[in-house]
DNA sequence: GAAATGCCGACAGAATCGGTCGTATACTGA
DNA sequence: TCAGTATACGACCGATTCTGTCGGCATTTC
């Protein structure tokens, strides 16, 4: 399928959200959850995830809530993501701990695995300020583009 | 996650091992699920959706097996992947059919329909050709390379 | 101290995925 | 013609994953 999680989507609208509202100090998960019509508690849960990961910066009591950890440049699709979901690898049996145990199966990984890293490459070269620039696909010709190589 | 399902990697598996034995006129699903360790039956309903999808050849009785439709440069893993997972989105609310109920929330979307068309094109450019070169990691150092622009 | 908020673990329902079984159909070759 | 091999197809089940909920606790502000 090649689709992202809806806690990911959740995650991305979320920080897509706050960097739209600089001004305010900090936004509740209930307020993002109702702004989207998302599962708030859902939603904390997420918030809370990229906390831990450093994306976000959470502030416990009466008008508390949660802000960018960082300028909203400099957090990547990637990285939310990757908080989100955990690392993904578009081969099932990914090289990591434990391989592809049938025999000489994985031949098909390597290339795969390329593949993989240029998708990686994409979703790095994408910030979070790029998702709230295009509230209005009118400004849509922008000159900013990410140009990725992929070497078969 | 964005990872792939284990049928498609199971049908680029086989149709990399049809590629590489061009000299053999068919190779049943059970050969083919031999050589990978794959479960023939799971294996023969994959390679029955690549037949119906035009990907293969197939052909029945004593002798019979599977041969690929067009040469192997001519398949990319891109229509693997569809023919076996159907249309993928990157996003959980595809915009096809139904689009995102979520009052306002989809502006997320638009961004990441640009990226799921920077994933179909890379996939595109492989092909099975390619899968089946890359046998031996030596040659890596290839020449060909597609090149990927995304545009934001 | 009370209210609002974040933090965390457990859990349940739903969907999807991986894999199996059974049966029908088609073709080959003796 | 008949047996054997192979594809074609639908139904089904177990396992996993995903989505969402609940309950309890900690922290901060007022």
């Amino acid at each position: 399928m090649l689709k992202l999680t809806k806690k990911a989507d959740y995650g991305l609208m979320a920080l897509k959200y706050l960097a739209e509202h600089p001004e305010t100090v900090a936004l509740s998960a209930k307020d993002v959850a109702d702004a989207y019509g998302i599962p708030a508690q859902l939603l904390a849960k997420i918030l809370q995830l990229m906390t831990k990961h450093g994306l976000l910066r959470s502030h416990a009591g009466m008008n508390g809530g949660y802000s960018l950890a960082r300028d909203a440049r400099q957090i990547s699709a990637y990285e939310v993501i990757l908080a989100i979901d955990g690392p993904f690898f578009i081969t099932s049996c990914t090289k990591g701990t434990k391989s592809c145990e049938l025999t000489p199966s994985c031949t098909i990984k390597e290339p795969l695995a390329r593949v993989n890293d240029t998708i990686a490459g994409v979703l790095k070269s994408i910030s979070i300020q790029d998702l709230a620039e295009h509230e209005q696909p009118a400004n849509r010709a922008r000159e900013g583009h990410g140009l990725v190589a992929l070497t078969l």
